[in-house]
DNA sequence: CACTTAACTGGGGTGGCACCCCACTTGTCA
DNA sequence: TGACAAGTGGGGTGCCACCCCAGTTAAGTG
């Protein structure tokens, strides 16, 4: 890649992040490129399409999500990482405007981001069904959904930590039991 | 309402029906006014906000699934009740493409929608939480809104309807339970 | 250094959109 | 039947995604 392609390239995810995270996924690409101070022909070049550029900008905060996965791989209580990881997930995808949009149209063959958080989130899972704390005949993509649904329907980190935490929980039982 | 007026909005709202069957709540107006064969001022006077439409259009569906938890208020398990409803309100917001985003930007004060399902489901709920099938600290609008969001994350009645009875039920134990 | 060339660029075009204005048409009622 | 308010839609504005192509520039060569 020359230097000032490489140039362009990085003003344009910078643009974009600070864009997207103003107007969520559906951010003009127009206004992204415009802030970057190149033209629309050289955004649309440098990512093809709407969805690349939305993997382009969320790929590191990505993979600090799946960091933390690993760290939580060895954990003592499986049951409880998993929970955790999910809830994180479901509060970055909910204040990250654009994220749980961009996942839910992400083709798994094609999305890097989405490839990385079943690994790392599989990781967990497997762990938690060993020990009994997850059921077996869950399967990674049921959880991610999930966490990636309360994303879309929630604007807010409260609101999204609640509702992962009432799903993984389940509704029943007379009161909230915050373990287990 | 004059009956020429009368005949157009009806026409609009079954061109929007077909229209936003297919293309889900993001439709464009202007095809659904062609298809109408009206103006698109037209479109936009009888409706001023895409939510307007939106609302028009599922209202008698929503009124549908508010009969049905009226019927089940008088269930012998309130608890199964709720969880049926609630899957069959995530299956009807992931299979008819457009209400769950209706449903998602939908202002409270102003949707009738949103009203008439809150009113319907919380009157399964408490039935559920005064038997102890359902926890006491859980809100009509975290359900909805669970459903709701497994609704926007989903394309599939299948897939709607087993994530909503996973977060029902939760993901702890051994193995799928399927009673309560 | 000058020169070549392929990678790279962005202004401007196309077609589509939401939403609005206003001259015109039509149902309604005295 | 006549008057008029309610209702209409063609066309305008400003925004968008996406593409074409003539011009520009970095990078490699003698």
């Amino acid at each position: 890649m020359r230097a000032d392609a490489k140039r362009n390239y990085d003003q344009i995810l910078a643009a974009a992040e600070a864009e997207i995270a103003r107007s969520g996924a559906d951010a003009s690409l127009e206004k992204i490129a415009r802030d970057a101070g190149v033209g629309s022909a050289t955004l649309h070049r440098h990512f093809p399409s709407r969805q690349s550029l939305l993997e382009a900008v969320f790929h590191d905060r990505v993979e600090v999500l799946c960091a933390k996965a690993r760290e939580l791989s060895t954990a003592a209580d499986p049951g409880r990482a998993l929970a955790g990881w999910l809830r994180d997930l479901a509060v970055f995808g909910a204040t990250t405007r654009g994220l749980a949009e961009a996942m839910l149209y992400a083709t798994p063959a094609v999305s890097d981001c989405e490839v990385m958080l079943r690994d790392a989130g599989g990781t967990l899972m497997r762990r938690a069904q060993a020990t009994g704390d997850v059921r077996a005949d869950v399967a990674i993509d049921d959880l991610l959904t999930v966490a990636n649904a309360v994303s879309l329907a929630t604007r807010d980190a409260t609101d999204a930590a609640r509702l992962v935490t009432l799903a993984i929980e389940g509704i029943g039982g007379p009161a909230g039991h915050s373990g287990g």
